[in-house]
DNA sequence: CGGACAACCTGGCGGC
DNA sequence: TGCCGCCAGGTTGTCC
């Protein structure tokens, strides 16, 4: 659900709400939510520290103050918004935790099944540090992609979804890499040629920007910081169209198991021949 | 290295 | 209408 480019939107709606803003008090109404430090020491140590900056890593949510980071991964369902104190809204009905902003506003995360983390911590590797590299990143070239290809036996799919291959890219853009590179979800990694390694290389950026441009994909629980859905979804070539006619051949969309995940993908358009 | 699978959780939905 | 059971998927951890 929440993947890179919904992350991104995330973190674009959120900046000018929080930056400059002085964290004046906490509440946490599940304390799972918190995977690092406790409550009491989160409290403690977050009270009176600046939100410097708001960006993203991978599917984090990085937050900088003062003397830590305050980083928040939404897993599948979390939402964090920015309103009035004494404002109410739909998603408070799932509400785990709120940060008390210096200008009356709070900060707030829901989050129905509970998977979401928040963490502060002043050593942001101790979160991010075992991450591949940012897919659309300036310096992340083609040459780096098939280099880390190289010598991988995994299927496509599981790769794409390993965050330690490349970090940001979750079930739904995975499948539709794959269907705009023509490469099947269960091909063995090192034997892509170069060609079809370019293509996918393309692919994973294009569905990528494609998914940011259209302010990400609103399956059923993501929304944007203001509460509105994202359009990513009205713009699938194979995530959740099995059954329907492929945009490039008409045939239809096949759904398979791999790697414990639902995975879509056109048999004509992406064939085997592992 | 990698594959399989359970665990974490709840709402939504199909089936009866 | 209501109940049951399954499905959704990001990440970690465990086992083979």
């Amino acid at each position: 659900m929440p993947e890179l480019p919904e992350v991104e939107t995330v973190v674009r709606g959120l900046r000018p709400l929080v930056r400059g803003r002085t964290i004046t008090g906490m509440a946490c109404a599940w304390a799972r939510t918190l995977h690092s430090p406790d409550a009491p020491t989160f409290a403690a140590r977050i009270a009176g520290q600046t939100i410097q900056a708001g960006d993203r890593r991978a599917k984090y949510i990085v937050m900088a103050l003062d003397h830590d980071f305050l980083v928040v991964h939404l897993k599948m369902t979390g939402r964090l918004y920015v309103t009035a104190a004494d404002a109410t809204h739909d998603a408070d009905r799932w509400l785990r935790l709120h940060l008390d902003l210096d200008n009356g506003q709070q900060l707030r995360f829901s989050d129905p099944r509970k998977f979401g983390r928040v963490y502060l911590t002043s050593e942001l590797a101790t979160i991010t540090g075992a991450l591949g590299p940012e897919p659309l990143a300036d310096d992340f070239t083609l040459a780096d992609f098939m280099a880390r290809l190289a010598g991988r036996t995994r299927g496509l799919k599981a790769l794409l979804l390993d965050q330690g291959f490349i970090a940001g890219v979750g079930n739904i853009y995975a499948d539709e890499a794959l269907f705009r590179a023509g490469l099947h979800p269960l091909r063995r990694a090192d034997s892509l040629t170069t060609d079809e390694a370019a293509r996918l290389y393309l692919a994973v950026r294009a569905a990528l920007n494609d998914g940011i441009t259209h302010e990400g994909a609103s399956i059923n629980w993501y929304r944007k910081p203001d509460g509105t859905r994202g359009e990513s979804q009205n713009h699938f070539f194979v995530y959740g169209r099995d059954g329907q006619p492929c945009h490039n051949c008409g045939q239809p969309i096949d759904k398979i198991r791999v790697a414990q995940r639902g995975t879509h993908f056109c048999r004509n358009c992406q064939p085997e021949h592992l």
